[in-house]
This record gives C-alpha cells, sequence and structure tokens, in this order.
DNA sequence: CTACCAATGTTGGCATCTCCAACATAGGCG
DNA sequence: CGCCTATGTTGGAGATGCCAACATTGGTAG
C-alpha cells in the first residue's frame, strides 16, 4: 500500500490543511483497513466504532448510536445487521417506545472488541509514529480543537 | 450540514488519532465538496488537485501527475478526460517517447484554477476556525510531519 | 382530544475517494 | 533479440458518507 510516493507535491497544496487532512487520513485509513482486514471476521470501521459505543455505554437505540458515532441512520442499520448475524449484537424493540430498537452487546461481541482494541491501538502507533511523545500530545490536542 | 453531533463520543475513540483524522476528514471533505457543488462546474477534488500540479510544474505526463497527487493512474485518465471535455486541459502524444501523454493546461484552465482556489482558501478558514494563528501553525507542522 | 409535527428504523440509491487487475503498447536493457 | 518495466486505458470493487422516501410511533400545540 503506496500512500502517496512524494513525487512532487505542489506548493499550493502541501501546507492547506484540507490537503494535509486528506492525506494523513488516506494513509490512516488505508492502515487501518489492512488491519481490519488481517483480522479476517469481515468487520470494518463502522462495526468498530459501534461496537465500541455499546461497550461505553451500554444498550442504546440506533439513532443514539448514530449521533454519537457519527454514522447516518441508515448506515447504522445496516452496520447492526451484520454484527447481529455474527451474535456480536442483539437488537429488541423497546417496550416503553415501540418505534426504538434497543442495541445490546453479546459477551462474543465484547470479546470482538477487544480483540479488535489490540489492532487499533498497534495502527495508533503506526500513524504517530514520524512525531516525539510531546508532539503527539500536540497533535491530540489540536485534532481535538478542531472538531468541537 | 450536520457533522456528526457529538452525541456522546466514547472515551475509547476521542483520544485515538485515527479517530480524530477520520472526523476532521468528514469536516474538510464535506465543506470542500459543498464549495466544489457551489462552483457549479461539476468539478470534484480530484480535478482540483490536477490542476494546480500542472499550474505548478508545468506540462507533464499523466504517471508524473499521479505521483504527484497521490492519484491512482486510472482516476488520473479519468479525471483528465473531464478536465478535456471542459477545455480546461490539453492531451497530446509526447514525440520522444510515444507511449506517453504530455497533458497541458490551456488558460481557462488557470483561469478555472484561480477562481477554485478563492474558494479553497476560504475553506481551509472554515476548517482551522476552531484553532489561534499559532495552534494553526502547529497544526500544519505537526501534520507536514506526520506525512513524511 | 385531535391534529399536526418530530423521531425512529428501514429501504434504496448516489457520489466521492481509493485501490486493484488486466491489457496493449512502447522503451530500456541485458 | 528477448525480457522487463513504464504508461495509459478499461472495468471493477469496497468503504465512507449522504439523502430521499416511507410507515410507524410519540409527543405536543391548539
Amino acid at each position: 500500500m503506496p500512500p502517496h510516493r512524494p513525487g512532487r507535491t505542489p506548493d499550493r497544496l502541501k501546507d492547506r490543511p484540507t490537503w494535509l487532512i486528506s492525506r494523513a487520513y488516506a494513509r490512516s485509513a488505508a492502515l487501518l483497513a489492512a488491519g481490519f482486514e488481517a483480522d479476517g471476521k469481515g468487520l470494518r470501521g463502522y462495526h468498530y466504532r459501534l461496537l465500541v459505543t455499546l461497550e461505553q455505554w451500554g444498550p442504546s437505540s440506533q439513532a443514539d448510536l448514530g449521533r454519537d458515532t457519527g454514522i447516518d441512520r441508515s448506515d447504522v442499520t445496516a452496520a447492526l445487521t451484520e454484527l447481529e448475524s455474527l451474535g456480536l449484537v442483539e437488537r429488541r424493540v423497546d417496550p416503553d417506545h415501540k418505534r426504538r430498537n434497543i442495541v445490546t452487546l453479546t459477551p462474543q461481541g465484547l470479546d470482538t472488541l477487544l480483540a479488535l482494541d489490540v489492532m487499533v491501538d498497534r495502527t495508533q502507533e503506526a500513524v504517530l509514529a514520524p512525531l516525539t511523545a510531546a508532539q503527539r500530545r500536540q497533535f491530540v490536542d489540536l485534532m481535538s480543537r478542531l472538531l468541537d
């Protein structure tokens, strides 16, 4: 996976945040995709985000999962169907609000999440490799501000 | 355009560089897409990257353009065909290396590029809005290091 | 209480970006 | 001369992100 062999990056681009962000995303997404691929269960970023969110806040509605993960309602539906067919989550109708589904993480779902965590952490290391520890802290700080 | 109303971002995600990068990319890409859309010529990021690169280094082969922009050869071909049909670039066979195309920016292509530059610059401002001037410099510096 | 409005889950579709495989052609190099 | 590589092209694929439309369900304003 050769993410942009640096040919000759034009001046107009090389300092533009949108360009830097898009290049960093390309690299980071490729590394993550390779990690998920190596894992072999056919899961992708959307599934991981959903598992993480369920572990953090427990049973949630699909709409909440969408807001928490930044995934569109329709894509939440599709990803959950896949997770459900793998036995990693369960869906049931909320008895108090019949229009709502309550999604629950299964024990197998938690196991899978913990295994993926290891891979994801290794990927962070690979992405941040060029930075010192202090620079990494700065990076996380600045990126967090950017998303406020 | 509501890019991730911050529902409740899980702790596992909120400090992970890959997560931050993907969220920043989603926002930045959406802003850029809106800008291209408003511009109305049906151009997208690939076209802009190619125009910029041609302006910077003059006539180039498609393979060089691909390396410079991080765009796959096949996608360069498609995007150039669109730019050519709009009269923004010209393609001709290199007389010295008949397997190679030399791509040239037309005057209309330059005009279009300059107009897009204005929009793209405004977008940088929108993306970096939450940061101070000093933080913006830090951000560009750290992101550049990340891509070395 | 009723009528309207909002939220939810679902289906289906679309655009962009990225990458890959295969092919024919043309040059370079042993 | 024969092999290997670079180039341009075609066709395909997957991941991400969005949007529209719909039926259902709840809440709320009148």
